[in-house]
DNA sequence: CAGTGGTCTAGACCACCAC
DNA sequence: TGGTGGTCTAGACCACTGC
């Protein structure tokens, strides 16, 4: 097990991860315990937990206590970022139409709950929406998106309280063609949209929600709906698991 | 130390980092020892190692086997993915305009060396081409970034043999307006561009350029040029350590 | 040579699950 | 009750750095 100079934990891994892509472990099913892969591979109980929780960070395996360690099934989420704001895409509420599309395209089953609260918004948000310190409120639309039942995605819109205080945008139902229309007939069209891509560790709600093995990272997208006047009246937070979306923009060359 | 339920060595990489984040621990300055922390705070030395581990895949800091544990300086660079390859961002060779100025931003001095090779594509990128098996040839242009001298970014052009064979697109120095000027000049302009974002594992490769500590993930960001008939004329992959680039979008929300 | 981090083990105790 | 993983320690050996 030793020979080489990468650490026996990390061959470990290595080989696990090997076997689990290969399928030998397949998805759903359990890994050897850990004193089974201990005593099969000569190396101590701790040095196969270091192991597995290297795979736990990868989201490949998730562990459930007094059970055993679950060879995750992971298929990878596209986000089609620019088509799913466009009206084809969007019947249904809120950008719904979208991630519904997303999630069936896997042949899974999608859905989603919706929270609106009225509050000021935390300092990022402000910034982000070119608050001035006395305006703010804000009516924060929180949506928990599931596929199959499983939590796959946090968003949290937030909309400056002048424009949707007392409108539908305010309700959770937001009615037919979703906000992006509301905010058409409230004469704050949305003209130009902007989003910015981060990685970083999970927060601990965020761990909970998205049931999050430990030290596995999340993708956070600011999205920003701006009007034709410049004036940003929308800024949604999407927070995924970092392993399992990939997303997908695209633009046409001006030359 | 004890006390709740988090483990010992996240509540102490939890500690530790807020030292860092407060500024307590200054970038490029050194941790105290791990037997100096163990003793600080009542625990064994393979509980400090492995707060420290927590620290390292999240890229906060970095290690010096036999000088000690040194606070990472860690400057987000952001990409402009869109305008970046719009002409008058494209000044100097290749996307190079964009990347200089991206560091620029930052106050730091950017460079870069290109590698040209002809080699046969492999699998995903002879698919993401459209190649069929006969035609797989390819010129491959790897480019290594670095900020301060600093490896930064690792970023491979596959360019089809039949469009750059021969050509200019061939030479390590593509020429005035970089190589999207290239492939306008050549007949097969760029008019439509793709990209995918994914997060995934660094592989050693990546890790030794990158100079990334063990399990830092990178993003991946597949480039797609196509020609106004929709042909794949070139494929770019970029990669990056994943905590320390942020990529901005933006679009306009056709209605 | 002393000090740094990298790793490993044996043994232990705990919380949790299934039977 | 026995099996699972989560964690921790004491002690050890190693490779590397800087003096």
């Amino acid at each position: 097990m030793s020979l080489e100079k990468r650490s026996q934990y990390r061959q470990l891994a290595d080989m696990l991860r090997s076997a689990i892509e290969s399928g030998e472990y397949a998805p759903g099913s359990l890994l050897p315990s850990e004193p089974d892969l201990a005593a099969r591979y000569g190396v101590s109980r701790p040095t196969v937990n270091r192991a597995v929780s290297i795979l736990r960070a990868e989201g490949l395996v998730r562990v459930e206590r007094g059970r055993g360690t679950i060879v995750t099934e992971l298929p990878v989420i596209t986000r089609a970022s620019v088509t799913r704001y466009q009206r084809d895409q969007r019947e249904g509420s809120g950008a719904r139409g979208a991630f519904d599309h997303e999630i069936r395209a896997l042949g899974l089953l999608p859905r989603s709950d919706t929270e609106v609260v009225a509050m000021p918004a935390p300092a990022a948000i402000a910034g982000a929406l070119g608050l001035a310190d006395d305006q703010r409120e804000v009516i924060a639309r929180r949506r928990r998106m599931y596929a199959n039942d499983v939590p796959v995605q946090l968003a949290t819109s937030y909309i400056p309280a002048d424009i949707a205080a007392g409108t539908r945008l305010a309700d959770v139902d937001s009615g037919p063609g979703g906000i992006i229309s509301r905010f058409a007939e409230l004469g704050h069209a949305q003209a130009r949209i902007t989003e910015t891509v981060r990685v970083r560790r999970a927060a601990e709600d965020e761990q909970d929600f998205l049931r999050l093995e430990d030290d596995q990272p999340v993708m956070e997208i600011w999205h920003t709906g701006w009007t034709a006047a410049g004036r940003p009246v929308e800024v949604c937070v999407h927070v995924v698991a970092a392993y399992r979306w990939s997303l997908d923009y695209e633009w046409p060359l001006a030359d």
